[in-house]
DNA sequence: GGTAGATAGTTGCGTACGAAATCAAATCTC
DNA sequence: GAGATTTGATTTCGTACGCAACTATCTACC
């Protein structure tokens, strides 16, 4: 904590990256759950899938696009699943993968949600920013992103 | 779904909060812990002490800051209370409540850890983002943090 | 073509966390 | 000043996750 940087301290960006990736979920979550019956914790995972081809993703992939491990992946995998929204189909070039796929009930169900989710994060997050700094963030923090995440680039589907 | 695609939907924005602070995490956490023999996981909960004036908070300031619920703010101050870094001091004029206070030791740690780190963030940050950028990036999340979580205000810790 | 190593995904285990219930002390109301 | 409400913190309980070990398959190399 040196005096020059203070404005400007690393360890300031990476609590205020967590304060709003937290902030954002807490306003924007319980709704989301009371509105569209979908888990919100997963809401991610779930719009990874529905912008892939094909709607499906081999899992290492989707670890990847989540920020999970292949741990996590395979148990909220396990839990959509359950709730039939998702569906592992194996793959036939490379037997020991998977697919991870939205089943039509999971496309259906996002299909209904993302929209309204995403006008009511818009609206949250128009309360801070106008839309030139909208842009801007999101931006500077895809280079930020990925730089430290190299692996989240777009994986071919490959089936 | 690279940086520049969907330059402004939300959805994408909130993705990219998460990714960047998981990424960052990762990348420096292991790191922290193995040169500092500090938990990373609740760096953030220290800096905080560190960086309060009596290097003291109360329970429920120090839980917002952190983007903890009470609850988890509870268990993780027994953790660095149990390690003894941290320690509750009870409050005289409000019975109900307590400080979490740096121990000696705590704040010893901290400030041999602080420098390194944050030239660690530092180091890989700058990888991605030039330093004038670094600054806008703080300056739009912090607008952004302010709106999602106002009452993260400093506090006096009055005692 | 058989063994060595790498890779995709899962499982066992431990831990951190949030929601809701609980307890204790403060504040408000009459 | 007694009782109702609110507030600060903790506890109970359930869940999500990461790490490390494991299994199964693929790839390399001889």
């Amino acid at each position: 904590m040196s005096s020059q940087d203070r404005c400007c301290d690393p360890v300031s960006l990476a609590s205020l990256l967590v304060e709003s990736a937290v902030g954002l979920k807490r306003l924007a979550g319980p709704s989301f759950e009371q509105a569209h019956d979908l888990p919100h914790q997963s809401f991610d995972l779930l719009v990874h899938l529905a912008r892939s081809p094909g709607r499906r993703l081999r899992m290492s992939d989707l670890a990847a696009q989540c920020s999970l491990t292949p741990s996590g992946l395979t148990r909220a995998v396990d839990r959509l699943s359950e709730a039939g929204l998702v569906a592992r189909d194996s793959c036939a070039e490379d037997r020991r993968g998977a697919f991870a796929s939205l089943t039509p009930l999971g496309a259906e169900r996002m299909e209904r949600a993302l929209g309204s989710h995403s006008s009511r994060l818009q609206e949250i997050i128009a309360e801070a920013l106008d839309q030139p700094e909208q842009e801007l963030l999101m931006a500077l923090l895809g280079r930020l992103r990925d730089r430290l995440h190299p692996e989240v680039a777009p994986t071919t589907p490959s089936g």
